[in-house]
DNA sequence: CTGTTAGCGCATTCAT
DNA sequence: ATGAATGCGCTAACAG
C-alpha cells in the first residue's frame, strides 16, 4: 500500500542505495540523479520507514524529554525551549521565548504581509548538510522531539525511559527535581547508564547530577538552595522573623535544596536552633504540630500545585496565626497561599508577606506582583537541548549550576507592628 | 553489545520465537518456559528492539500528541490527560491531574498472574492490566505517549505528522485551534488522510472537525462559539454597552469561533449593525482606528499570550477610553489585560470589567477572581486519548461539540455611572 | 558517482 | 506448545 525505497527507485530509474543516498543528503550524489529521486519521491508521496530506518542504520531520530508535569509551565517552558532547539536543523536561538508566537504571524489581520513561516532555520541557507525540509514537509535530518510526562512518579520515569531505550532514542533530557528514595535513585542511574552505554545522549535540567554520574553528558542544576537563602535572607532584611514555608513534597530534591537555603538563612539568623536541621515533614492538612521545633511547625509539606498551596497555608495559619510571612515551594503553591490568606481576612502584604520560586510569566500579574526568584528556564532548557544534540560543548566536569536570582516586588513588605487586630 | 532477542533464547534454551511470543503474550506459551523466558530477559536485561519489533509488525506503539504551545496549561492539561489514558495499560479515568501517584507500580516480579490484557488490536482475550511491567520497569505493550509543540507554527505541525507518519505511529492526536489558510487546512486534512491509510488512528481535540474528515476517528469540538456568546450575553445583561475585545491571532478558528459568539450576542443587543461581521484586523499595537465599525474598532488582534493581552489592551483602552469591559480571548491575555488596565489608573471590576476565556487554574486566583467560560479541558483531553485508543467508541458522525460553561466571579459587575473622574 | 550484496532484530507463517 | 524459515524496508560496506 505505502510506497517504498524500491518504489521510489524504480519511479526513478535508479537503485535504492542512490534513492537512500539522497535522502539522507550524507552522501555525493549527482545533481541530475537527486533532482529525478526527488521528483519521484514527491510524485509517490513517499515517506521514509522510520522503523526500518532506524534499524538498518542502528540509531533512531527520536529525542525524549521527560518533565514531572506538563501541565505546569514549569516545565512547559523547559521542554519548549529543549524542543526548539532539537527540533529545527540548526534553529538559531532566535527562534525565542514567546515561542507561541513565534510561527503564527503576529496578529496581522486579514490579508496582511502573510510571512511564511517566521524566520525558520536559516532559509534556504541550507549549507552542506541534507537540505530538504521542503514544501510538503517532508522533513529531512529533522529529530523528532517529543516531550515525556511522568506526572511526577518515578515508576512511570522509569517506563518512560525503558520505552525510549527500546526505540534506541538518540538522546534523553530529563527534567526538574528527582526523587530521593535510594531504591529509585539506584534504578534510574542503572537505567541512565545503560541508555549511554547505547549511545543515548542523556542531558539532566534543573535536576541534581547523580552521584557517579559519567553516563550523563551534562547536568544543569538550578541553584535552589542559594535562591532559597536569598529569598528568606530578604524577608529577615524587612524585618521578618516568624516565616512559615509551604514546602513541596518532602521527597523530592528540589523541595530539599529550597528548604535548606531557607533554613540556612533563618539560622544564620539566630531563629532556629543548630542542629535542628532535620526535617521531620508532614503529609499537608493534618493538624498534628505536637512537639517539634519551630522549624518544623512552621513547615508544611504539600504538592507543587495551587490547592495544595492553599490548603498547607491554612493550615499554617492555624499552626501559628502571628506568622507575618510564608515562603511558598513555587509562584503556582504561592498562588493558593495568597488565596488562603485572603480567606482569613488578611492582606498581602500589609498583614501577611508573601514570595514564591521560579518567577513564571504570571507571577509579574499577581496582585500585588510576587516576589520571588528567578530561575532562567527557557535559557536552561535551550541549552539542554543543545547539549542533546551536541551542538555544544559540556561544561568542565559536565556538571554546571544555573544562578536563581532574587526579584523583589510587591507581595514581601516589613511586618506591621504588632497590634492587636489580627487574627481576627 | 546490546542483547538481543536470540541471546534471550539462547539463555533461555528456546527458540527465538517463543521469546517473542511471550514478550508479546498474545499467544499459548507453557508457564514453564515463560518463566525460564522471563527470567533470561531479566538476567540479560534485555529491552526489545523498537525499530526491529515495528519494522516487522508494521505497526508502532508510537502516540503523537500535537500542541501549539507547551507551556500553555491549556494543552499542558488536555495533553497530561490524554497521555495519562494512553500511556497505563487500563488507566482508571481515576489516575487524575496530580497524578503522582497513579504509577503502574505492582512491582508483580516475575511470574506474576498472567492476566489477559488490554488487548492491543483487539486481538487474543486478555482483559486486565497486561502482568508484566515489572520491577525493573520492564514496560510492557505499553504506548509511548508524546506531546510535540508545534509552537503554532502550521509547518512544524506538518513536520511533525510527517515525522509521526514516518514513525508509522499507532495514533495522532491534534490539539487547538487550527490555521484557517486554505493551503494549511489542505496540506495537513491530505497529510491525515495519509495517515488514516496507514492505519494511523487520528483524533482531533478542541479543534473543529476538518472539511472531508473521514480520515478522522473523532473530532471533539469546542463551543466556542457558544462560550464566547454566553459570556458576552452576561456583560450585557450587566448593563455594559461600550465591550472592548482582545482577540488572539486572527487566522486561528479558536479566535474566530470566540469572536462570532461575542458579535452575535452584541448584533442581537443592536449595539453593532447588521452586515458588518466582517473582521478587519489590526496587526496590534499601531494605532491605525481610521473609519472602521465600532466592532472593528472595539476588536484589537494579537497572540494568546500575556504580553500581546497587555500590548492589545493599551492599544484598545487608547482607541476608546470609554470601554467600560473588555473580553480577552483567554485567561492567560486576559492577566495581560488587567495589568494594563490598572497601569492606566482604572480599577477592576469597578471601572473596567474584564472577561476571560478557559478558565485555567489560576484564574480563580486572579484579583478579582476572573469571570471566564470553562472548558472540560482535562476531560476532553481524556477522552481524546481513548479515542484515539480505541477504548471509546467515537460520537455518532464521529463529531462531538464539548460544553462551555460560564463561570461568573469577581471581574465583573455592572458599569458605573458615567461621571466625569473617567479617562484620568 | 552508482549499483550489488548483505544483513539489522524481530514477528510471523508454516511445520511439527 | 514449540522450532525453522522468511521477509519487513532500509543502510552500509564493497565493488565497479
Amino acid at each position: 500500500m505505502t510506497a517504498t525505497l524500491a518504489d521510489v527507485a524504480a519511479r526513478a530509474r535508479v537503485s535504492a542505495a542512490t534513492v537512500s543516498r539522497v535522502l539522507n543528503g550524507n552522501y555525493p550524489v549527482a545533481e541530475a540523479t537527486r533532482a529525478r529521486v526527488l521528483r519521484a519521491v514527491d510524485e509517490l508521496d513517499y515517506v521514509l520507514n522510520g522503523p526500518a530506518s532506524s534499524l538498518a542504520a542502528a540509531t533512531s531520530d527520536l529525542v525524549g524529554i521527560l518533565v514531572n508535569d506538563i501541565a505546569d509551565p514549569f516545565f512547559g517552558i523547559m521542554a519548549g525551549a529543549a524542543q526548539s532547539e532539537i527540533g529545527e536543523s540548526g534553529a538559531g536561538s532566535g527562534s525565542g521565548q514567546a515561542g507561541s508566537g513565534a510561527g503564527s504571524g503576529a496578529g496581522s489581520g486579514a490579508g496582511s504581509g502573510q510571512m511564511t513561516g517566521s524566520g525558520r532555520a536559516g532559509a534556504s541557507g541550507r549549507t552542506g548538510a541534507s537540505g530538504r525540509t521542503g514544501t510538503s514537509g517532508r522533513a529531512g535530518g529533522e529529530k523528532l522531539a517529543v516531550v515525556c510526562n511522568t506526572g511526577g512518579s518515578p515508576e512511570r520515569e522509569l517506563t518512560y525511559l525503558t520505552l525510549l531505550q527500546r526505540q534506541r532514542a538518540a538522546a534523553v533530557i530529563l527534567t526538574g527535581g528527582a526523587v530521593e528514595d535510594p531504591a529509585h535513585q539506584a534504578a534510574i542511574s542503572a537505567k541512565l547508564t545503560k541508555l549511554a552505554d547505547a549511545g543515548t545522549r542523556v542531558v539532566l535540567c534543573g535536576r541534581p547530577p547523580l552521584t557517579g554520574g559519567e553516563a550523563v553528558v551534562a547536568a544543569l542544576a538550578f541553584d535552589n538552595r542559594g535562591g532559597g537563602r536569598r529569598l528568606t535572607e530578604h524577608l529577615l532584611a524587612l524585618g521578618h522573623t516568624r516565616i512559615g514555608y509551604v514546602a513541596g513534597p518532602a521527597e523530592r530534591t528540589t523541595t530539599r535544596h529550597r528548604l535548606e537555603g531557607h533554613r540556612d538563612a533563618m539560622r544564620a539568623a539566630g531563629l532556629i536552633g543548630y542542629g535542628t536541621g532535620r526535617d521531620t515533614g508532614d503529609a499537608g492538612s493534618k493538624g498534628s504540630a505536637e512537639g517539634a521545633y519551630d522549624e518544623d511547625r512552621l513547615t508544611v509539606h504539600g504538592l507543587y500545585d495551587r490547592r495544595s498551596g492553599y490548603e498547607a497555608t491554612l493550615e499554617l495559619l492555624r499552626r501559628e496565626p502571628e506568622v507575618t510571612a510564608v515562603v511558598a515551594a513555587n509562584d503556582t503553591v504561592a498562588l493558593g497561599a495568597c488565596a488562603a490568606i485572603r480567606e482569613r481576612g488578611l492582606r498581602i502584604p500589609e498583614d501577611v508577606s508573601v514570595a514564591g520560586f521560579d518567577d513564571l510569566p504570571f507571577s509579574v500579574d499577581a496582585v500585588p506582583a510576587l516576589t520571588t526568584v528567578r530561575l532562567p528556564l527557557f535559557e536552561a532548557g535551550a541549552r539542554a537541548g543543545r547539549l542533546a544534540m551536541g551542538k555544544e560543548t559540556p561544561p568542565p566536569g559536565g556538571i554546571a549550576t544555573i544562578g536563581a536570582e532574587l526579584m523583589v516586588r510587591g507581595s514581601t513588605a516589613p511586618p506591621r507592628m504588632r497590634t492587636a487586630n489580627r487574627g481576627r
